[in-house]
Parts: C-alpha cells; sequence; structure tokens
DNA sequence: TAGTGGTCTAGACCACTGA
DNA sequence: CAGTGGTCTAGACCACTAA
C-alpha cells in the first residue's frame, strides 16, 4: 500500500504481518530481500532491517545471512510473566501482607551452594529464608542465596523489616535471569511453615539472576498448590 | 573503556549495564544524553540510541523525550514464557515423540464445559483427549474442549495421526489466550495414564484461547512433576 | 564468489515536553 | 523555546554461507 506519508518501520513490520497471516507469503517459504522490500515501499533498507529485526525477535520469521529470511513454520508465541515483588502482590489482590523472617546467615558457599548461585565453593554467601503471608495465612516461602559481592553494604542488611527482594531490587539490578517453575513435595520443614499437608503438592517457583555474568542471587519460592500462576497474550 | 576496534552497540550496552550495575549511575536518576555517550564512546548517536532502546525494552531505563534517559527504580519485569508444540519441544530435547489418541467425541455442550470454553451450553463441542510421549515415557495428558464453530471442517478432522495442536494452530490463529498454571494432583485416570503414582503431585497448565470475541478452545495439560517450565529474561 | 543480513555513520527532521 | 529521544536516509563495510 503506498503511503501518503513515507512508511515508518512500524507500518512495514505491520503490512509484512499481514501478508504472513494472508498466507502471501508461505510458513516456511523466503520473504524478498531487505533490498527488494526496501526498493517496493520506497525506505532505506535500514528501515526494511529494523522491521524485519522486530518480527525475528518476536518469533515470527527467522533470518540467516545470504539465505535470506525466512517465515517460520509453527510461530512459536510467548506470554508475557509478570515478576511483581510478593508484597505488591498480596496488597493488589486486596488481602493483608505480614513478613517473617526466619534466618539470615552468612556462611562459606559449600558445593551444591555454588553450584546453584554460580560462585566459588568457599567464598562468603548470604542465606535468607523468610515468609510471606496473605491474610496470616501462609503465602510463600522464600529461600534465598545472594552473592555479597554485589554491593558493599550487603552484609549489613538485617531484612528485619522487609523482605530482601525489595531490597535487591533497589541495589543491584539484574540483565538477565533465568525462571523455573515446577509442582513438588514439600520438605517436612516447608510443609510445616506453610501450614499444609506434608503429602500435599506445592507449586514452586526458582529464580536466578545476574548482572552481566555476575551472580546476584538465588531464590527459592514455595507456594501452597492453592497458587496460580496466571498471565494473558 | 577505549577500544580497540570501533565499539557495536553490544559493547555499549554492556558498558551501561555495568555502570548501572556499580551505581556509577542512581537507580531512579538521569544517566548521560545519547549525543554525550555517543561522542565519550566515539561512536555515532545512533548506535547508542539502539542500545539504550535495548535496555529500555528490557526494562533497565526508563526514557522519555526532552526528560532523558533514566536508570529504574524498581526494575520489576516481565520473562516471555514460550508457548511450544509438544511435539516440538520433545524433539528439540533430543527424545522421540510419540502420540496417542484416547478419544474424540462430539457432544452437547454441559454446564461446567460452557463455562470452561465459554459457549452456550447445549451448543456441539469437540472433546479431545490424548498423550504425548517422550522416548516412550509419558510426558502430557491433554484434554481439550475444541468450539467447531470456528472452523467448517472441525467435525470432520480425526486427530488419529497428528495433535489437536498442531492442526488448530494451522487452521485457526488466536488472538487473544489466557493461560494458568499450577500444581495439583492427578485424577485416577490421569495417574494411570501418566503412569505416576497417584498421591505424586503433577504440574499443570491450562490454556484458553479466542479469536477475538469467539472461543476457540480451552485445554487442560498434566505433566508428570518431573516436568519444568523454564524461561529465561 | 556473490548475495544476504548485521551493523555503523553522519546527517537530518520530527515530536514531545520542561523551563 | 531548547534539548531530549524517535526515526529515517544513503551509503558503506563486514561476516557469513550456499553455490
Amino acid at each position: 500500500m503506498t503511503s501518503p506519508s513515507r512508511m515508518t518501520f512500524r507500518a512495514i513490520k505491520d503490512e509484512i504481518t499481514q501478508r504472513i497471516g494472508d498466507r502471501m507469503w508461505e510458513p516456511g517459504g523466503l520473504i524478498p530481500s531487505e533490498q527488494a522490500l526496501a526498493v517496493e515501499f520506497g525506505v532505506a533498507r535500514g528501515t526494511v532491517n529494523r522491521a524485519l529485526q522486530e518480527l525475528a525477535r518476536a518469533g515470527l520469521v527467522e533470518r540467516k545471512r545470504r539465505t535470506g529470511t525466512r517465515v517460520v513454520l509453527h510461530p512459536v508465541r510467548g506470554a508475557r510473566i509478570g515478576i511483581p515483588l510478593v508484597a505488591q502482590e498480596i496488597a493488589a489482590s486486596g488481602a493483608t501482607y505480614r513478613y517473617r523472617l526466619l534466618l539470615r546467615a552468612e556462611r562459606a558457599a559449600n558445593a551444591r551452594d555454588a553450584d546453584r548461585l554460580g560462585i566459588e565453593p568457599g567464598a562468603t554467601l548470604l542465606n535468607v529464608r523468610c515468609l510471606h503471608y496473605s491474610d496470616d495465612r501462609p503465602y510463600q516461602f522464600e529461600h534465598r542465596l545472594i552473592n555479597p559481592a554485589i554491593a558493599s553494604d550487603t552484609l549489613q542488611e538485617s531484612f528485619e523489616k522487609a523482605g530482601p527482594n525489595e531490597w535487591l531490587v533497589a541495589v543491584a539490578p539484574f540483565s538477565r535471569a533465568e525462571f523455573t517453575y515446577l509442582a513438588g513435595l514439600p520438605s517436612a520443614e516447608e510443609a510445616r511453615l506453610l501450614e499444609i499437608d506434608p503429602k500435599a503438592p506445592v507449586f514452586i517457583g526458582e529464580r536466578r539472576t545476574w548482572l552481566l555474568a555476575r551472580p546476584i542471587a538465588a531464590i527459592r519460592m514455595v507456594h501452597p498448590h492453592t497458587h496460580r500462576l496466571m498471565t494473558t497474550l
């Protein structure tokens, strides 16, 4: 569609998306080169490049040098999962939030810690355990290993009043994170703390964060099986 | 950090990330303008722009015209969860995929179906149950309610060879989806089919999809507790 | 070797918004 | 009004890879 003004990279993105949806370009097939599209749309190649790069990031096309740009066969779509702070999440649900610190200990990393957190065995780490309550019902048990090297005042922080997450996100932004969700059985301690049957399933989330190559924290979050992780596309 | 060759936008991204992590630029504070950074790094403004746009998309900074670029205070971010086709997911792991159709039935929607799928009670729906195997171990039990109104040939499709997902994504793209993940206990049937202990926890995913306002399908996917939902930011 | 995408440049104009 | 980011341009060089 020839444009009144010049086309923006967004318009080009939409037009290409449209054509893929209309099967003008077949799934698995090649689409014209950046050069050709630039001529067709009457824009610079850089503009087409930006549109196609975003479509590639969104998973709609795959690009390879020399080969060209291919419509992805089975568009694997992604949904965004929020990573709220527990306190905010509970407050947003209208319930009352309460926090209880169970443990705050510095210790030398053993082999398992080192593996989980990605630091050298023997290095000092900060071990924090706490419980988050929603309206006085246990909502989440949190076990967190923190790499104290990320900030100079880590070992001064007490975590008495607020959970480590609030402090951590303020002190140590992360550039990379890895999430895992699974179902499991609680340990005896977890069952007791969450006030659930030791045979009842629990919903477990694990998160590891880095700033570039430096590990920040490894977190295990255990919820009663009534917990739901929901998201929308 | 003067560079041997010219800096790439990736190097600039990392350098800026580093500085934010090192508190050289405070959370909530402004960082230098694109112009200034371009001069400092000895690159064109466009290169700095690209680096900063990616950091903004990643949630590390916020940008506003005239105001400048600000380090985000509480980097509460979202992670993308992929929605792979089971067959591909298994194949990608290097295992052999096998599919078994358990049930394919048309029936009138009862009240519960109607609620789950979002159609009128009494309307015809297609009920499909199947099992997905990874290297002959049960990987996922799938129970799916399909709204036949979405495509003219729905009721002709047998699902003998391939799972309903492969067929559905080809026939009926969705514009909206809702996901829920939780931990639970399997029903007697699910435990038998997945070949697990009825007391063992299972990981359950539920998905509902729509094309605009029209419901397409409601799916329940049950995995043994060894399953992990993983994602990266 | 030739054609593709990946990236950078130097410059330009625009849109937005705080002073 | 002035300074910021948002975007486009025309051109260039490079890296990769199929032929």
